[in-house]
DNA sequence: ATATTTAATGGTAAAATTACCAATAAGTCA
DNA sequence: TGACTTATTGGTAATTTTACCATTAAATAT
């Protein structure tokens, strides 16, 4: 596989982690299973809305969906990520500190 | 900070690595630092549009510029990022399977 | 000084993403 | 069966992202 093509499937896995409801979803989910239902109620959005973040998660093969009753049970299939959270944090409270000495310099 | 809020701001650093040329001068500045004309040579797109990209990552906080002479110099900031791309295979990797699997039921 | 080389910026058209509403599909229960 | 409940899909307008071309800004060298 050439090397752009290995990064194009990446970025797509990437870009479904990329919105902040989708974020909130992997992190709920990382707490144990969720109904459909429960994670509705964590959004002040559309049910569709919610249910096609779900489907572009699902998608990119970062959860699962299984039928309960009405109901549906997503689980999150690569726990792996959220430890990228954490590295996410690191680049965050870094730029925070170059701001903060940014403005000491002032 | 509202939990909304603080995905948001995760959702924007992910984003910047959502695309696979800033994939690519991730991996590349993982290597080691690069000058802006050696990583121009990566790609087969506009000198602007890898600029571009650059600034996207810079604006998050994932790399950082350095002027030398009429060169620019870049480096990745945030080396952590690299094992999160092990994280992407594993994704990856587990969605072949699946496939797999998938085709020895039919 | 000015000509040259290089990265960055402005502008813009095309493509992708997003969120809502409406309609549909799937399951439950009387 | 038929009424009801719930998640999903279709459609669409608004927003965002992207890539190129043209221009500008910054540094070097003659």
């Amino acid at each position: 596989m050439k090397k752009f093509e290995a990064a194009e499937v990446r970025s797509k896995i990437i870009k479904a982690m990329a919105h902040p409801v989708r974020l909130m979803i992997i992190e709920a989910l990382n707490g144990g299973d969720k109904l459909f239902s429960e994670l509705f109620t964590l959004f002040n959005c559309d049910k569709s809305t919610v249910s096609k973040h779900l489907l572009v998660l699902k998608n990119a093969g970062i959860v699962s969906a299984q039928k309960k009753g009405l109901d549906v049970l997503y689980k999150l299939e690569t726990k792996c990520i959220i430890k990228f959270l954490d590295c996410i944090n690191d680049v965050i409270n870094s730029s925070i500190k170059k701001q903060a000495a940014c403005l000491k310099c002032k």
